[in-house]
DNA sequence: ATTCAATTGCGTTATAGTGACGCAATGTAC
DNA sequence: GTACATTGCGTCACTATAACGCAATTGAAT
């Protein structure tokens, strides 16, 4: 795969390459989609490089669609990471032999990359985590027990979270993170656990609803331990409105 | 100068650039700084190239410092481009012929370039612009007229004054472009041309003074048609701090 | 010198938004 | 039935915000 990559280099924009922090959310979790190489016993985030004919906005969207097989789906670039030192000649000379490349042959890929974070919103359960070529692991895991993560990655996630956090203010989320009828406490479990923090319940209801995005179906959730609590869904419409047009309000 | 980077196109990152969008105030007016150079008809946003063994974040204050003479300015990170159209041929080889450089010996900087947006905010008046190697005037720009720009660098301003927008309603702002001593109604003004519309004057005081980064002065400003105003000064150790806790209100 | 017009600085009021909390209704467990 | 956790709706006090009133100040006009 990197072979391929290597063997094309003139395709690829040098020096660049794209990471996606893919948020999901599962059992009241906010989970991120990591990828662990069989030459490496840290974990990374699903990146890509971006081919020199193809905007950077569309190779991110090939990393989403090759390790969740999803499309369409909320993608939005929020920073650029940049420093000197962000890649480790170490890291790359290890991935090279693994895949017994000569080191001369991989010096397009031992040099330093600028990497492009993007962040996506994706439905858990529509999602299939798809290895590479079977040399990988892809797997859900809980944003607040990430293990140690290659290069500066740790800091890529939690700049993806900040940004989340900062623009909840902006756009209503759950749309794509949620699936098509969910409840009310569940909708703000998933606010709280991207806040970190717990919102009043009876609170949380009036605005939310006050926005308009929201269907209240005819129709209560079963099988739950107390009253169940009534499903809603989102109105597509007005919700891209709201989208578009941004919040005024903030949690 | 373009020779120079050329000739040791080894040590630059490969395909990547830096463009400032550089906002001063003066007469009421927000400026940006614009380059001409002599080989072309259409202004462009001040830029440069990143050094390989460079944050890319450094490159930003080397460019910044070189048309500017500032340092230890605001300067912020605020988007990437990377369209794959976004570079076009006709302009590089116009400036390679400029330059009489042979198009093959400048094969390096007719590829596509992926930018990564800064802006910064400056002082207007302890501003020097400084043109590289006499080939190019550097000139402040009413952010209202600005000619047409070079490939997408209109956008790339646009998105930078629409950031600038969003992130006034979480940071104070002023300090880096107003001079020391400065009146409410002229940081009025400043809010209100970044923001593109009128403020009450006596909300915005109300609410400008209830932040607490203001200390006013026992001075009033001097040779005004009317009432005199009173002067202020930034209170810099508040100022610091409410820029690194963010505010929690919005305009 | 007096008046005028523009501007500043401080205030008031009505309304909407927010946080904190009360309470009845609903459903499960025993 | 009784106990208990959870839901859904409502209340209340407080704060923030927008809209506007008005006296004081100053240069310019008469």
């Amino acid at each position: 795969m990197l072979k391929n990559i290597l063997d094309n280099k003139e395709s690829y924009q040098p020096g660049l390459s794209i990471d996606c922090v893919i948020f999901g959310f599962h059992d009241n979790q906010l989970k991120v989609l990591l990828i662990k190489t069989k030459y490496s016993d840290k974990w990374a985030l699903p990146g890509g490089f971006v081919p020199v004919d193809e905007d950077i906005d569309e190779a991110a969207v090939t990393v989403l669609h090759g390790r969740t097989g999803l499309r369409g789906i909320f993608l939005r670039q929020f920073s650029t990471f940049g420093a000197a030192k962000r890649c480790s000649v170490d890291v790359s000379n290890t991935v090279l032999e693994f895949y017994g490349i000569p080191l001369d042959e991989g010096k397009w890929y031992a040099s330093r990359f600028v990497t492009v974070g993007y962040y996506a919103l994706v439905d858990f359960l529509q999602t299939v985590p798809q290895p590479e070529g079977n040399n990988d692991i892809v797997e859900w895991i809980d944003h607040n027990i990430v293990p140690e993560l290659v290069l500066d990655h740790k800091e890529i996630l939690d700049k993806a979270l900040e940004t989340l956090r900062m623009e909840l203010n902006l756009m209503p989320v759950g749309y794509n993170l949620l699936p098509e009828k969910f409840t009310i406490p569940e909708l703000q479990k998933l606010y709280e656990t991207i806040l970190g923090r717990k919102l009043d319940r009876r609170n949380f209801l009036r605005k939310i609803t006050a926005i308009g995005i929201l269907r209240k179906l005819d129709e209560k959730k079963s099988n739950v331990a107390h009253k169940a609590p009534n499903l809603y869904s989102f109105d597509k419409e007005k919700y891209e409105e709201v989208l578009k047009n941004g919040l005024t309000q903030g949690w």
